[in-house]
RNA sequence: UCCUCGCUAGCUCAACGGCAGAGCGUUCGGCUGUUAACCGAAAUGUUGGUGGUUCGAAUCCACCGCGGGGAGCCA
């Protein structure tokens, strides 16, 4: 394995005089009189190390297969570079050809390639500028997550990934059985489905979060966060849905909206902040090719104090403008994406948090507000991506919540431990959620989801 | 799921009822301590699939598949 040191961000620092070796994939290759450039990456950082090798370094015949997208060792010298362009670069000794790439057939040859295409070609395209650069990304930006809740005292909790409840109701979920699908065994007299000899003696999903689960660490942790897979079986086709991505949803205990609101804007100036000092080169890339706005909306957010409006606010704004609607704006209908879109771009130019939305359009365990008509919900929404985080202080009080069910017609026996963490020791909490790979979009400037996460999962579509 | 646009060389696109084209990449040659190099030449096609209209279809029509954008659902 290539030990610490050994990388070609390490062998970059270096200082030049010295004997190194460097492993990894040829990225491009330039020919002069008597001279060979390669450009060699592993993925350790977004500049390639130019390796320069003399004529008879190597025998012609294998300089002729050392082709775009081949695998080498290289053993030579780190020396100051002559050229523009890099300042050490390494003078090779000799080369190990690893594995060669058939440059007629290497379908990731130097040349501008869309996403689209990059995207049929998943196994491949980490390799490209681009994905290197997000994959790094996303890298520092999990471990950024993780610092800012482990630097604040918090508890990572695993919630399960398997789930037997269907109450989770955040969206459509994927079943889980072990039952023949050809041969499903019946109830005699319903002709339903007999799920007692399925693996779990009961219909089970796939989770669409970790919430509820939360919640009940929160109730003996205090604060805690979730940070894994979910799922959602929505038949949803934009370029800002995925059937699995990767949720982070925090749960404080002893605490309400207005705190909910804090750390939500805490932890997005945190990470941003730690991904924009770890990973600069990569934001300067994805600026300069990708989105020559990222730069400058990520400084805007770090340095900026978000907005807050109510929903009523955010309503009367937007009925105030004289902006042609595809949707008409009514107090109690939910936000569209044109509402979202305007509010957080053009009024406000930065993140808005809105809160206090009606209680009809929100789910039953947020808390209801004393108008009786609100309830303590957020969304932060964003500049070019809409809503980023979802979240809400959670309702206390038993009855109050018990209320709530019976509104929304859902089943209290189904609840029966979430409705326990009221009746014993229950406490104001509050938490969010917040969609991985939105908040990367935001990051990268990347306009497609599906290029955001390793191998997206959407529906018709599972390669790889 | 709905609306809309698209599918032609490895990739990105042109040709819009009458001989299948270009740029990039690739290959070969030239030049050059090169940097998304440059100059010259060459190879590469069942025009997404199945039917239909027509003397003749990449082009028009129908259905299917796949992809982009917008909407809904949502994170």
């Amino acid at each position: 394995m290539i030990r610490p040191g050994g990388t070609v961000r390490e062998l970059l620092n270096q200082i030049p005089g010295q004997n190194a070796t460097v492993h990894g994939w040829v990225k491009t290759r330039r020919d002069s009189k008597g001279i060979h450039f390669l450009h060699i990456s592993d993925g350790s950082c977004f500049s390639d190390l130019q390796v320069v090798v003399e004529e008879g370094i190597v025998p012609e015949e294998q300089m002729r297969s050392i082709t775009t997208g081949s695998s080498v060792r290289v053993d030579g010298e780190l020396v100051e570079s002559p050229a523009a362009g890099q300042k050490v670069e390494m003078k090779a000794h000799s080369i190990h050809l690893y594995g060669t790439a058939d440059p007629v057939s290497y379908p990731l040859q130097k040349k501008g390639h869309t996403m689209e295409f990059l995207r049929e070609i998943a196994h491949l395209r980490p390799r490209s500028n681009t994905f290197g650069s997000v994959f790094r990304v996303r890298n520092a930006l999990a471990h950024a997550i993780h610092t800012f809740f482990q630097n604040e005292g918090f508890l990572y909790v695993h919630t399960p990934i398997l789930t037997a409840s269907d109450c989770e109701g955040a969206g459509a979920m994927f079943g889980v059985t072990t039952l023949d699908l050809m041969n499903l065994p019946r109830e005699k007299q319903s002709g339903k489905i007999d799920y007692s000899s399925d693996f779990f003696a009961k219909p089970a999903f796939l989770t669409v979060s970790g919430q509820l689960e939360a919640e009940i660490f929160a109730m003996a942790f205090t604060n805690v966060y979730t940070f894994g897979p979910t799922f959602r079986a929505e038949n949803s086709n934009t370029p800002r849905h995925l059937a699995e991505f990767w949720m982070i949803e925090p749960e404080i205990a002893f605490a309400d909206l207005k705190d909910d609101m804090e750390l939500a804007e805490r932890f997005l100036k945190f990470v941003i902040n730690e991904v924009m000092n770890r990973c600069e080169d990569d934001i300067a890339f994805f600026d300069k090719r990708i989105d020559n706005t990222v730069l400058s909306t990520l400084n805007n957010v770090v340095s900026s104090d978000f907005e807050h409006v109510t929903y009523t606010e955010a309503v009367n704004i937007l009925e105030k403008s004289d902006k042609d609607w595809e949707f008409p704006v009514k107090w109690g209908s939910d936000l569209q994406s044109e509402h979202e879109r305007y509010l957080t771009e053009d009024v406000f130019k930065k993140p808005v948090i809105v809160t206090d939305y009606p209680k009809e359009i929100k789910a039953f365990y947020m808390r209801a507000n004393d108008d009786g008509k609100t309830v303590r919900a957020m969304d932060v929404l964003a500049p070019r991506i809409g809503e980023i985080i979802g979240g809400s202080q959670r309702e206390e009080r038993l009855d109050v919540l018990k209320t709530r069910l019976a509104e929304q017609g859902l089943e209290e026996s189904a609840y029966w431990w979430y409705l326990d963490l009221r009746r014993f020791g229950t406490v104001p909490h509050a938490g969010f959620g917040l969609g991985f790979e939105r908040l990367m979009l935001y990051l990268t400037g990347m306009k497609n989801i599906r290029d955001v996460i390793p191998f997206p999962r959407t529906p018709g579509s599972a390669d790889f």
